[in-house]
DNA sequence: AGCACGCCGACT
DNA sequence: GTCGGCGTGCTC
């Protein structure tokens, strides 16, 4: 029989011992636990095993005690116990509540949080030097010289390859002084701790509403208030700062923080910010994490040993011991939002786990979500607000400049209003930077003998060329072909024509217009890697252009103080489309990027060339009255019963047989009792966004309904009742971004 | 996810 | 006659 926690017999049981059975999660896709039983010596809960499944060694966790459904006799032992951390409860909830939210199988939600290099395999040793007790029986210089470079780390070991070059030796004289016993050499693990992060070092001095905000944040924090906060401000207000104090906070009470960030790979500038702050950098979890330093900071995030984590959405997925402070950076951003694999979206994801593990959220952003908004409107969240600049720079001047009394060329797209700006940027030894979101050469190519629009062989998607790569680019699926000579559906020659701007092109005009100006492209495809992005970036700021043409990859936080003139050669991108969305997103992008002019001393100008002036958006953005944007689109949102104010849910049908697909929302959305049982609506089958992705057919159905019902068991039940043929899928999205 | 089992078409 | 297609089902 399972026993009890002796000293606390209502308690959970948290150990088994050899033979018990338990519960055992996989990460393999079987939607439920196993039973087995527990090894030779026992286990606690949540340890990380290897468990027999079938012929193959799978990678789990303890779940809890067996659930009895198969006989003692059947179940097989567990392999072994893995060398980590058991897992927290809280973590295994997190998971369990994350699984049922978003309707995932329990599996693949442990999966993200099993994404440890080497899990498996025994803690990596190597050897590492000290100084030991012995003296070498004969001396020479060279291994003078290392017993002094030993000596001077007093005490602290070495690696041979530091022992030597620092030396200036060869590793043979460590060696030598090894065998001698003056040199001690001892096995260690590879995985060192982080540096200490000292929070009591002076942050930079906040004054009027960034000390208010920072003292409320501490506060609560010091408290045990463990609120969701929104820490609104505009760009320059200083958030960093006010949200690095309630990371110090929580480092103070010997807590975890964890701050995620969009952009995670442009975080160098943040992570010098952070080592100024706390004496050390932080560890850093993203995709550009190389697998050793991965293995490294799961496993010392685990032991409590490394106090801060800078990271990309699935670090929220990290064995965090005692989490504090969950910090969303720029939390609107919607690369927060999984849209493969695994549905999620991580701003929600932080608020769940902050709420599970007692840990204070901050929702950082000048220009937040609705839903934020929302619920901080309504109290769920509070709100604290930052309105003064820093320094003597002030919020950029904002105008438009209506396109439709231009009269330019076809292939032009810079007013004369705004190239005669740039122009007096460029004189002055200023910065001006011209923003169209929109990458490569052109979005369209057609051909003109016959009318072709070159598309996507796999999606329908157009393709959009990239002058610099001379390739034809699918921004869907990322399919790339050299640039045609022919057009591929007449054959005529040299007929094929660019339409409309990207940033290269744009790059062309700007060039024609400032002969003399340096123009710089910042686009995310024109680099090879974070690190060649990052070092243009700088030199970018430091003065390296005149000119900065980029996408929406400048709205994401860098500083370019000589920047005083923002133009935004097409406002009106992202106004139109079925997207309701639309409005929001571009409300929060000209904000951005409108932000980024005039950060030091010299005043800035943002133009936005728009042919709808008297848009509401437009309007909203120009006299920078969010308050009234955000409650007339709360408003519109509210009556609609739309999110906040209502839920959504999206089902995307996939396969390669259209009509099939087809057929199979037809028939779930005739089949709709459960939900409208709820009050729920479905629309649909229609085709997906994008209706063709690498070849597969996407169908779509979207669910609307009422706040407050048992939205996912009805999803879950209404979805159970077709079985799925073929290479037919079925994937549910909870709170899809984009829909129609 | 793998891997086995099993039930129908074209090969030596 | 059998090799092999992949649809279906199981893994404690």
């Amino acid at each position: 029989m399972p026993r009890k926690t002796p000293e606390h017999p209502s308690l959970p049981q948290d150990f088994f011992d050899t033979g018990e059975p338990v519960a055992v999660m996989t990460t393999q896709p079987l939607d439920r636990a196993l039973d087995y039983r527990a090894p030779e010596g026992g286990c606690p809960l949540g340890a990380f095993v290897e468990v027999p499944l079938g012929p193959r060694k799978v990678l789990g966790v303890v779940w809890g005690p067996g659930q009895g459904d198969v006989p003692l006799a059947k179940l097989r032992p567990v392999n072994r116990v893995l060398d980590a951390v058991p897992m927290r409860d809280e973590l295994r909830s997190f998971l369990e509540r994350a699984a049922d939210y978003t309707l995932t199988p329990l599996p693949a939600m442990l999966r993200l949080a099993t994404r440890a290099p080497g899990l498996g395999e025994p803690v990596s040793m190597r050897k590492i030097y000290r100084r030991g007790e012995g003296e070498p029986d004969r001396m020479t210089d060279a291994r003078r010289r290392v017993l002094d470079v030993l000596e001077e780390m007093g005490g602290l070991a070495l690696t041979l390859g530091e022992v030597a070059s620092s030396a200036g030796v060869t590793n043979q004289v460590v060696k030598g002084l090894v065998k001698s016993g003056a040199v001690h050499e001892e096995e260690s693990p590879r995985d060192t701790p982080f540096p200490h992060l000292d929070p009591t070092l002076p942050g930079k001095e906040l004054t009027g509403d960034q000390a208010k905000a920072s003292e409320a944040l501490r506060a609560a924090q010091a408290e045990g208030r463990y609120r969701t906060v929104l820490l609104k401000g505009v760009t320059g207000s200083g958030k960093t700062e006010v949200y690095l104090e309630a990371v110090a906070q929580a480092l103070r009470q010997g807590r975890q923080a964890l701050v995620l960030l969009p952009e995670i790979a442009l975080s160098s500038e943040f992570l010098t910010r952070v080592e100024k702050r706390f004496g050390a950098r932080p560890a850093e979890w993203h995709s550009g994490v190389t697998t050793t330093e991965r293995r490294r900071v799961w496993q010392m995030v685990a032991q409590g040993r490394a106090q801060m984590v800078v990271g990309a959405r699935s670090a929220l997925f990290l064995p965090f011991q005692h989490l504090g402070l969950v910090v969303v950076d720029e939390e609107h951003d919607n690369s927060y939002k999984q849209e493969d694999g695994v549905l999620y979206n991580a701003r929600d994801m932080a608020v769940l786990r902050g709420a599970i593990a007692g840990a204070q959220v901050v929702l950082a952003s000048a220009t937040p979500s609705l839903e934020t908004w929302a619920n901080a409107e309504a109290g769920k969240y509070d709100r604290l607000t930052l309105t003064a600049r820093f320094g003597p720079a002030v919020l950029p001047e904002m105008r438009t400049h209506d396109m439709r009394g231009e009269d330019l060329p076809s292939n032009r797209w810079i007013s004369g209003e705004l190239a005669g700006s740039v122009r007096e940027r460029i004189g002055r030894g200023e910065q001006a930077l011209l923003f169209l979101n929109r990458r490569g050469y052109a979005p369209v190519t057609i051909c003109r003998a016959c009318g072709h629009q070159v598309g996507c062989p796999h999606c329908d998607a157009r393709l959009v060329e990239h002058r610099f790569l001379k390739r034809l680019v699918c921004h869907q699926c990322g399919e790339s072909q050299p640039m045609p000579e022919a057009c591929p559906s007449c054959g005529v020659e040299d007929k094929l024509a660019a339409v409309g701007p990207g940033v290269e092109r744009l790059a062309e005009e700007a060039q024609e217009l400032f002969p003399e100006a340096r123009i710089a492209v910042l686009s995310s495809d024109l680099f090879g890697s974070a690190r060649e992005l990052k070092a243009q970036i700088e030199a970018i700021a430091a003065g390296g252009a005149d000119v900065i043409i980029g996408t929406q990859l400048v709205a994401k936080g860098h500083n370019f103080p000589k920047l005083t003139l923002v133009g935004v050669i097409d406002a009106d991108l992202g106004l139109q489309g079925s997207d309701l969305r639309a409005a929001e997103r571009t409300f929060q992008l000209m904000r951005q990027v409108a932000g980024r002019a005039g950060r030091a001393e010299a005043p800035g100008v943002a133009l936005l060339q728009t042919y709808q002036p008297e848009h509401p958006v437009i309007r909203a953005i120009l006299h920078g009255d969010e308050e009234a944007f955000w409650a007339a689109e709360a408003e519109g949102r509210r009556a609609a019963g739309m999110p906040p104010y209502g839920r959504l849910a999206a089902v995307i049908l996939s396969g390669s047989d259209a009509a099939q697909v087809f057929d199979l929302g037809t028939y779930l959305a005739r089949n709709d009792g459960v939900l409208r049982r709820l009050g729920a609506q479905v629309y649909g089958p229609a085709p997906a966004p994008i209706a063709r992705v690498r070849g597969r057919h996407r169908v779509r159905l979207l669910v609307k309904a009422p706040k407050g019902v048992a939205l996912q068991s009805a999803l879950a039940a209404w979805a159970g009742q077709v079985k799925l043929k073929g290479d037919l899928r079925l994937a549910i999205d909870i709170d899809p971004q984009s829909f129609f």
